[in-house]
DNA sequence: TGACAATGCCAAAACGTTTTTGTAATCTCG
DNA sequence: CGAGATTACAAAAACGTTTTGGCATTGTCA
């Protein structure tokens, strides 16, 4: 095994010291070496398959050039690969390497895991939920620049990202209007989550715009399971004046639907309207019909986080006023569900 | 803010040499340092709040701390998550930060990648698929430690682990076969993958250990989606002698074997039993009757390969004989979607 | 031609650790 | 009591980079 290959060994290959080749690898301002070395040393170096160890420039720059992904779980939904495929595509253009970290929501765990990160002298560090969350961002983040990804802290001051919950449930809700749909039901979840709270807001929204009265009746809350989602539907389609459509808090809420339009006879689109929310494609792609969702932007959101935090690293010391707060669009995903009314 | 406390300061503020703090924190080896500075130092040492910084040490250790996990794919599915998760929680033991990578199936990309990877001194390297697949072992590889995790190496002397699918398989049959049933059909698919070849055979493998002949007739490939389990199960479900039980090669496909079910009037698991294979919690869980499936241990090969790992970095030079290849059970999950067959 | 600037390169310091080597001071024992 | 061993610490080198400051050499211009 020959010893690894350092910028000495290209230097003395190339006749020059090891400034230079420092200079000229890394194209320094100044016109510190002419031409003519530099594209020698260049061809040397990539001869000998120079790689800089990026743990001694780290330690000289001060910068490692990787950032930490902290999130709160990881291994339920396929919300966490989307979100770090993000973060990892934007990471890469930026020359950046992911860290990743878990906590299981553990705030010791946490905190241990957050000082193993500033150990290995991340940059920065990515504070993420996998279920838009409200968040304390914990005390040991406070020396180093943090971006959170689908969690919010209304107190701190830290960017963060979130979905637009309220104008993703209007767009659902408009979907179906538009398809010629009056009443409307939504079948809902019990958590006091931002997401339950906006989502029907959005609802509310959606059928003044269309000069529908909001109907109380027509909104249903269980667990946001597919026995919740049967149980719900199975009561809004019991109703004397039953819904025509049905707009779910999630497509797992939206699959009990399904089993709960099959058991009431009714078949989907035809007699029944079905659109969820979150698009897990493994649901929403392989239910009959394929279900028309609502995108939660996950990949945008981790792109958007490292983004910024490039950004909040690459500037010195941040002006406490930049604070960035963003909402970003759930995009309709248009599969077979959604038809309209049967007269 | 306080430029960050180093070693140098910690000597300071006890009264000693940067040697000695080393010593007495690293609990170094022959009696370097009395015992009562010992205390001293740690003390000190933590209420400062010291932390090494491990970009130095790494540089001086030739050990940086972290270790490369590079995967196909993230995005699909969640067995990323839990494979990740399992790698995390056994280096989380060993003082190990994961940095991960995806290379999306792009050959180019993987090889920038893991000279990335390589830059930061990483101390091994986990070369992940998400689904269990036969890889060529990139050429870059071969300087660092490597574990496969999914996948095997036929010719490459490298560690690897994989799910025991003949093994599973067999389990999920004699589960149907144990409840009663003597006609099952399989719902397996066309792609000429390890698991499909290897599911097959545990069938095979469990129904002549009871006795029963096997029936090609009873196994008819198609997609591995809902879909195509909708097509393959609609087809068993029409045989003259239709089968009372349904192995799906995956969840997927066991959905749409629901579908079929559905669709032919019959009641699972009254009329017809239906096991699954991947323990996609979102689907088996979600599916009425709830599915008994076979759990892929995405986590324990996780957590298998960095402990393989590990135990290859300690290793000076690892004797070529120790390869490993490993097999990982496929526990049986048992729900709602099996009974003894109608008389 | 002499002063001065520009050019092209190098030596050395620095980043924050760990480890090797050195050296006083104390102890052990014939 | 003196030689060797042991104890407790410190100085310095090393890990592989980047950057600062300096120094020749060459070019420019009055």
């Amino acid at each position: 095994m020959s010893s690894r290959v350092g910028i000495r060994q290209v230097a003395k290959a190339a006749g020059v010291s090891v400034t230079t080749v420092s200079h000229a690898l890394n194209d320094v301002g100044g016109a510190r070496v002419s031409e003519e070395t530099k594209q020698r040393v260049q061809a040397v170096a990539r001869e000998m398959n120079y790689a800089p160890n990026r743990l001694a420039s780290g330690l000289r720059n001060q910068r490692s050039g990787t950032i930490g992904f902290i999130s709160d779980e990881i291994s339920t939904t396929p919300f966490a690969g989307r979100m770090i495929l993000g973060a990892q595509d934007a990471a890469k253009k930026k020359g950046l390497l992911l860290l990743l970290l878990n906590t299981a929501g553990d705030a010791e765990v946490e905190e241990a895991e957050i000082r193993a990160l500033l150990q290995h002298q991340v940059d920065g560090i990515v504070y993420a939920t996998m279920y838009h969350r409200e968040v304390d961002v914990p005390e040991l983040l406070s020396g180093i620049p943090t971006v959170l990804a689908d969690a919010s802290a209304p107190g701190a001051r830290v960017s963060s990202v979130v979905p637009d919950e309220e104008r993703g449930a209007r767009s659902a809700v408009s979907e179906l209007l538009a398809a010629g749909h009056r009443r409307i039901g939504f079948v809902t979840n019990q958590d006091n989550i931002p997401a339950t709270r906006q989502r029907l807001a959005g609802y509310k929204t959606a059928v003044r715009e269309y000069g529908v009265a909001y109907e109380p009746a027509l909104v249903v809350a269980h667990q946001s399971t597919a026995a919740g989602g049967f149980k719900a539907a199975t009561h809004l389609l019991s109703l004397d004046d039953r819904p025509t459509a049905l707009f779910c808090f999630n497509d797992q809420m939206a699959m009990g639907a399904y089993q709960a339009a099959a058991a009431a006879g009714l078949s989907i689109p035809a007699e029944l309207s079905v659109i969820g929310f979150d698009n897990l494609e493994i649901i929403a792609g392989n239910l009959l019909p394929a279900l028309t969702t609502m995108q939660l932007p996950h990949y945008e959101m981790g792109v958007w986080a490292i983004e910024q935090l490039d950004q909040e690293i690459a500037r010195p010391a941040g002006p406490d006023d930049s604070v960035k707060r963003v909402l970003l669009d759930c995009p309709l995903v248009s599969r077979d569900s959604v038809a309209p009314p049967s007269r």
